[in-house]
DNA sequence: CAAGTGTTTTTGTATGACAAATAAAAATAG
DNA sequence: CTATTTTTATTTGTCATACAAAAACACTTG
């Protein structure tokens, strides 16, 4: 029995699933082990074989197992999985160390963002500027860092979202994932936002005069200011936020 | 009773999932919308609420659906889907029309592989482009359309790979409903492939030269091939596979 | 009118019983 | 002795039933 592992909040089988979830991201369980069947997961756990196999089909339909018959249920290999799905990143991240998890998250961004930008100023609509631009207000609003990550996090999200392209939402997950785990690295208490801010606006400008190169390359200096955070402010002298 | 509506193949759960979350997809529920509770979807499917809920649990681990006590079943914010995952995807893909899926497949595509084959060109292993330069092989040798799609998915594939960011795997699910829509596209018995593959094996090359910018431009250049092919070979005069 | 209280609806959880699939072992045929 | 078929055992799949817990809503009461 491992009632320790059962986490705070919510109902067993989201918990079990989360549980078992985090296990497979920590690797205590390699793509291609069998798992234990479900008669024994509700022994360790001691629930029902109700809530097990509701957490099974859950970590299933996000790509992380496949159960059959007489065999049990596999862990499926690491590219079936569903890494950008919100619980499944948020369990890589817990899995690794901070810094692989920000080097490969502004890696990532590096390749969307830009091209993002360059969708945004051909496509938004006057309503999506609107929404940029009322982002970039609550920014420079914000008070608190956790404000300030919050408003970071609604601009990304409204910048994908001016992209016009569904297939490019499932990508606001890891961006706000790598924008939260930034808060990481900035432990000042009142950071400069000033020049982060600045490069938002740079980059809403460019959306804004429908100009795709000059909004790419903005989305490009505003990623390296992020890089140069993580990098722990070696390259510049204010800490900000992007 | 909706008896016709038990696609076949695979077991109760599964067909149930995959029929609810193809209505999802096709807009009969919109997000927001309350669904029918459990006991309503057994009836109307006539199956166990046990199968129900093991479907709900799937479809709310893909992100399409939040369940509460006493509320229900709604249907989560479009933002929220998992569109990413392969059984979604899926569900997009043949809820919409051919040509806007092709268009933002490929609009997806242009923003992810020249990024993606760059950090290829950086960061490939020997082993890593011993396995491209045999996807390439694959293609050569491919005699149907079906094999020429199965080993071009597996040529993308084997980039996203050689990429080395575990982030960017989830598009491979992308790339490979890219490519085999594509196939609704080539009608011909036999399609020239030389071109396709002449620009598969520039892309190789750069790679193998760690050239990021060469292999960037070759990307996108393949990636002009293939919409030209969906534009109906009007500016070519050869139908290629990419 | 406000605050608390109860009612009711829906999901959440547990248990028990079989069905179906299938890998592995055993029996059988050639 | 090998190949094929049959049996068996294990595991997931499915169903039915019962009760618990959460929470919106109506209602009562101060």
């Amino acid at each position: 029995m491992v009632k320790q592992r059962e986490k705070r909040g919510g109902n067993v089988h989201d918990r079990l699933a989360r549980s078992i979830g985090e296990r497979i991201l920590a690797g205590e369980f390699a793509p291609g082990t069998l798992l234990p069947n479900e008669a024994e997961w509700g022994r360790i756990y001691d629930v029902s074989r109700t809530a097990v196999r509701e957490a099974i089909k859950t970590l299933t339909g996000k790509g992380l197992l496949l159960s059959r018959p007489k065999i049990g249920s596999r862990v499926e290999p690491r590219d079936r999985w569903s890494l950008l799905d919100r619980d499944v990143l948020l369990w890589h991240r817990s899995a690794i160390d901070r810094r692989s998890f920000a080097a490969s998250t502004q890696e990532a961004r590096r390749i969307i963002e830009p091209g993002i930008v360059e969708l945004a100023a051909k496509k938004r609509s006057a309503e999506q500027l609107e929404i940029l631009v009322a982002s970039l207000e609550a920014m420079r609003k914000a008070k608190s860092v956790p404000d300030l990550v919050a408003a970071d996090v609604g601009f990304h999200n409204a910048l994908l979202q001016a992209a016009n392209n569904a297939l490019m939402m499932p990508f606001g997950i890891l961006i706000e994932q790598a924008l939260s785990s930034l808060f990481d690295y900035t432990t000042q208490r009142n950071p400069k936002i000033g020049i982060a801010v600045k490069l938002h606006e740079d980059v809403v400008r460019a959306i804004a005069a429908q100009d795709a190169k000059t909004a790419r390359s903005a989305m490009i200096k505003l990623i390296d200011d992020t890089d140069a955070i993580i990098a722990g402010t070696k390259s510049r002298s204010k800490w900000t936020i992007c």
